[in-house]
DNA sequence: CTTGCGCGCTACTTAGCGGTAGACTTTCAA
DNA sequence: TTGAAAGTCTACCGCTAAGTAGCGCGCAAG
């Protein structure tokens, strides 16, 4: 009980870092800001992370492992090439959609992490990558994707989609899993599977 | 030619704010890291710009006002849509690829850009995406596109070649033309023209 | 040689903010 | 009721970096 209220107070932090990170940038925002945000003083903050830094970290890391865990876990089910990229797809969009303000801080702050979270994040984007890159290669092989490049085509696929925290306003006049399901199918006519 | 050396040494500021901050970041970099690269000191930056947001929004908005260039030039060129489409692709991917520093350093610096220049550049990139809709939907009126919606074409397109900031490296393996080439085959392919 | 001017430098101000020491309050067990 | 421990606040430090005032050097013109 005590360890909940403990990681209900971090989360609460959380929450009010990523909207003002969001909404004014990293450096914009004062840990003063957040902590009058919830109600509460800046060594309230203090308590439950070590500094301004490592706050950007938690909530950096754990959302591109959720991006990784996406494609990893379709990656690896059952179906063809064809079909799991397809749903690989989705759950990526749907993590970059619903961890929009996450996704727009950790691209837009990356060079104020500090050297080991990035080390570590990087080897996360690396193996989303290898990942990605090993089910087109499946896809060639199968005979059911067509791709100049397979390394250059998992780039522009993962860009494509992650590009969306910049425009996608969840207000907006497309339904979440509609906006999730048409970027998986423009990926899916990149590696030229028609629709 | 008093004019020609002042724009030069403007010209100088630039270069080495964009080499900073691209490497260090906005507020990672110092005016004194500046100058100090430069060999002269913070008073000298002064004279040719009125602060440290001014110098970022000078090494912006150049760069967008090319990709709109771009686009525009060749969606206005005589020929099919496809190629019309191919063309602006490519040209586009030029830019970003060339230009790769000042446009990492826009996305990741846009919170601290004052309002109006903000403004302004905002009102550059509707522009942008609205030539793009354009041209893909003259394309799917004369039959060579097939897309599921405009709007979001155009974003996946863009944001696919955008996206190439962040993994391009000028020394690798893939040579420019190359790559432009083969981004703007992607794009072809996300509209439905067979490669 | 000298006078004047423009350009860049030295040296300073100022303020904002990350981080911390220690006081205070509240809670709970004995 | 009391004492101690956990948790939070008040009040502060110190540094960093943007921006500025005014000096002085060197060059061009007379």
């Amino acid at each position: 009980m005590r360890d909940e209220i403990l990681a209900y107070k971090r989360d609460r932090i959380l929450q009010e870092a990523v909207k003002l990170f969001y909404e004014r940038g990293f450096t914009g925002t004062t840990l003063d800001d957040i902590a009058a945000e919830l109600g509460v003083t800046k060594p309230f903050i203090y308590t439950h992370f070590r500094s301004k830094v490592e706050l950007l970290a938690a909530l950096c890391q754990p959302t591109i492992e959720m991006s990784l865990a996406a494609v990893t876990k379709a990656t690896e089910s059952k179906g063809t090439p064809t079909q799991r990229l397809r749903h690989a797809m989705t759950d990526f969009a749907r993590v970059v959609l619903q961890r929009q303000a996450n996704i727009a801080i950790y691209f837009r702050e990356e060079k104020n992490l500090s050297p080991e979270a990035l080390d570590e994040i990087n080897t996360l984007r690396k193996k989303f990558d290898r990942v990605l890159s090993g089910l087109l290669r499946e896809g060639v092989a199968a005979g059911e994707f067509a791709v100049p490049d397979v390394n250059l085509a998992a780039l522009a696929i993962g860009g494509m989609i992650s590009w969306a925290y910049t425009w996608h306003r969840p207000e907006g006049r497309l339904a979440l899993e509609d906006l999730c399901g048409t970027l998986a199918g423009l990926a899916l006519r990149m590696v030229g599977v028609a629709p």
